[in-house]
DNA sequence: TGTACATCAGTGAACGCGCGTTCACTGATGTAC
DNA sequence: TGTACATCAGTGAACGCGCGTTCACTGATGTAC
């Protein structure tokens, strides 16, 4: 038996693989049971064997690519220039590249939406919660009288804001704006918040 | 023939906004022909007659509600607080108030996709640059010394940036923020970005 | 070691649904004489 | 004013496509004795 479980464990880490291979080329719309299947070397039906869902799958593939902007955003942070400021710039950039790399997976986890009934899954939720906090330390560096409520809401709006533009920047749907021209932007526009909010606070 | 006219065209006028109507009770993806059709009278067929495409009739829709986003826009602008820091404020804040009001045709400007090889029509692209024009003024009196490029690129930098605010704040898919917080947190963060901006310019 | 049996992953055809779009037809409206 | 004809909006059934999901069946793998 063991050795039926550790194929089936391989095929579903293969399935989800090329599920992801298949967003980030074709986009999340792009993703389709039979072309997986094919893919992986298995019939259509058997990836319902291995996952209960595609809502599942995406899930899964999400997981993973938040896991590795994860990974983006701590190198980010632990650099040789220490201040707080020029970490939130640089946490902002690896954000902005992260996407521009990753454009369809990065697009994925916005886009991707659960039929009304269905909930998330705690596995999902607790990946998604994740990203924030590198944000938070550097953040309360800078803004040391800030309660942790505070601090959360604040990280959450510093991050909504780059996200934000890197969105817009990376759409192109009417101006397409060249990659380096938008992350000058972001780090002048972070640069001017940080100020604002630091001057603010004192 | 003229009276066969204007019955068309009164006819067309239904459509278009019973497609808002449904767009704003159900969303982008709860629009269907079928519906619009037994909406305004007529039968599903006759939906071609008036409007090519499904995709034609997204889009004049959007170039409604960019129309709606445009007055209130310009609604903050003209109040009797003429400094350009508080305009700036106000017009972000009409912003997220629109997007509040209007949450599914707001999200549809930003769901809908063309099919690839489909190109948008000059006047829905018309219709998309309007709203920037109300933060170019007010940005331009705060920072003198800069050229119209750059500050056309300034000006789309904080738009986006609120708009990530709003996006994210009325998201909900993980944290609820009620709307007065997300009002403050967007006023006091664009008040922030505006000090820094200025403070670095000087 | 060999045989009978049970389990369950894997198969792929078929189901089911939804929906945009087309098209042959009709009937009301307008025109020509 | 009346008749024949043309036009074209309006009809709704049918086409076509795509695709997630199910399901009766098979065959390989593992277990019991």
């Amino acid at each position: 038996m063991s050795k039926a479980l550790e194929r089936r464990e391989k095929l579903r880490v293969d399935l989800i693989q090329a599920a992801e291979r298949m967003i980030a080329k074709r986009g999340l719309a792009g993703l389709k049971t039979r072309d997986l299947a094919r893919e992986i070397g298995c019939a259509n039906g058997a990836v319902y064997n291995l996952v209960t869902d595609v809502d599942e799958l995406v899930l899964r593939v999400g997981s993973r690519t938040l896991r590795r902007l994860d990974e983006a955003l701590s190198a980010a942070v632990r650099t040789n220039d220490p201040s707080p400021h020029e970490t939130l710039v640089r946490i902002a950039l690896a954000y902005c590249d992260f996407a521009a790399e990753n454009l369809e997976l990065w697009r994925a986890l916005f886009e991707h939406r659960m039929e009304a009934d269905k909930a998330l899954p705690d596995w999902s939720i607790d990946d998604q919660l994740q990203p924030f906090r590198h944000i938070y330390q550097p953040l309360g560096a800078l803004l040391p009288k800030r309660s942790p409520d505070e601090l959360s809401v604040t990280a959450r709006s510093l991050f909504s804001a780059v996200h934000g533009m890197v969105a817009l920047g990376l759409e192109q749907k009417l101006v397409a704006v060249p990659l380096p021209a938008l992350r000058k932007e972001i780090a002048g526009l972070v640069r001017a918040m940080i100020d604002g909010l630091v001057a603010r606070a004192e």
